[in-house]
DNA sequence: GTATGCTTTCGGC
DNA sequence: TTACGGCCGAAAGCATAC
């Protein structure tokens, strides 16, 4: 027994292929490949999941389609289109069998989660093995998908053990082989460190887990800021107190589409550009939020992305406030950026928070 | 100088 | 040889407040 929590987190494996495989069981000897079309050209789109057959001839999330298929010519091979609305009803029942596992719970995103179980196996890390094969039990005999657990004492080291062994993979860490197990991981691994992070830490000799923890905590606040300083710190001595907790909601709804051709003819951007604004608006209207910011977003000819954004002190209330606003945004993109627009977006955000929530402006000076 | 918040871009799925 | 979505939150960069 030990006062170590006890922290699950759960990845469906494939999850959009998975499902179309469940649907049609006649395809799951084949690659499967499920894929956004955008519907400019025949084929002209992204694979979004594709199974673990079509990965063995090298086919990757976010690879263009065509790309896909050839590297899948010589072989009988299936293409689908996204079919979001079935993979977000799956998901739903999903969650809901496997929140009933945890003490607390915390969905991210369509297709993952983490489970605080600490207080229903009493801390004892050695129960954990057969709860998790009970949670995938679960799921595969209600909705006949399989699933990947890693369990570690804190989220970081779980949901890095989630992804050491898929599909259908169950990894533990117990907390006395988690600096061991931490050790040798790229610290790009961890959520905090991007591009520009690892720079800096390789430019300090530090570019595992592991190297951290020869460094002193003084050292890594002068070169990174007390926040991260500090987080990484802690991370590289396994430690993270980060608490499982169900979200308080979205921050930020949009809406994305492609042009039929790259073009910088106003109307026919701002043509998109409205009915955009009012599909993002209706949707954010349904859920009864506020919202205080609008975004124009643009991806040019040559796929490099741009944004203009207006935020207002006050919450957005009238349809016309937003198509006004955004259609100036557009008009600021257009003005400094000379390429075509490929393709263009809306995204609302900056929701307001619901009363009773700490005050973000409570200075005491 | 540091913390905080806003804007823009990046990157994972 | 090229090819190329839609959504989200995280990261990075900057301005401002203390």
């Amino acid at each position: 027994m030990t006062n170590s929590r006890i922290v699950m987190h759960i990845d469906f494996d494939y999850f959009f292929a998975q499902i179309e495989e469940r649907e049609d069981p006649s395809i799951k000897d084949k690659p499967v490949v499920v894929c956004v079309y955008s519907g400019r050209r025949e084929d002209s789109g992204v694979v979004s999941t594709a199974n673990y057959i079509a990965r063995e001839y090298g086919v990757k999330s976010g690879m263009p389609i065509t790309l896909a298929k050839r590297k899948l010519r010589d072989v009988e091979s299936v293409f689908l289109p996204v079919n979001h609305s079935l993979y977000e009803t799956v998901s739903e029942r999903i969650m809901n069998t496997v929140r009933s596992f945890a003490d607390q719970f915390e969905q991210v995103g369509i297709d993952e989660a983490f489970l605080d179980v600490t207080e229903r196996l009493n801390g004892n890390f050695e129960k954990s093995a057969e709860l998790a094969n009970a949670v995938r039990e679960a799921i595969f005999l209600k909705e006949g998908i399989s699933c990947s657990i890693g369990i570690g004492p804190n989220k970081i080291v779980a949901k890095i053990a989630a992804g050491r062994k898929k599909p259908n993979g169950l990894t533990i860490v117990r907390p006395d082989e988690v600096q061991q197990f931490l050790s040798s991981l790229s610290v790009r691994e961890l959520v905090g460190v991007g591009r520009k992070t690892e720079k800096v830490l390789h430019s300090l000799g530090i570019r595992t887990i592991g190297d951290l923890t020869d460094y002193k905590i003084e050292n890594l606040i002068e070169a990174l800021g007390s926040s991260l300083g500090t987080f990484l710190h802690n991370v590289a001595l396994g430690i993270d107190e980060s608490p499982v907790k169900e979200k308080a909601g979205v921050n930020s709804i949009s809406r994305m589409v492609t042009l039929k051709e790259d073009t910088r003819d106003l109307e026919m951007i701002m043509n998109q550009i409205d009915r955009l604004t009012v599909d993002v608006y209706s949707s954010v209207t349904e859920q009864h939020l506020d919202f205080r910011s609008a975004t124009v977003l643009v991806v040019l000819s040559d796929l490099r992305m741009r944004s203009r954004t207006r935020t207002f002190e006050n919450p957005i209330e009238k349809l016309e406030v937003v198509q006004k606003t955004t259609r100036h945004l557009l008009e600021q993109v257009l003005e400094v950026e000379s390429h075509s627009f490929r393709r263009v977006g809306i995204k609302l955000s900056n929701f307001l928070k619901k009363q009773g929530q700490k005050r973000l402006t409570d200075f005491d000076s």
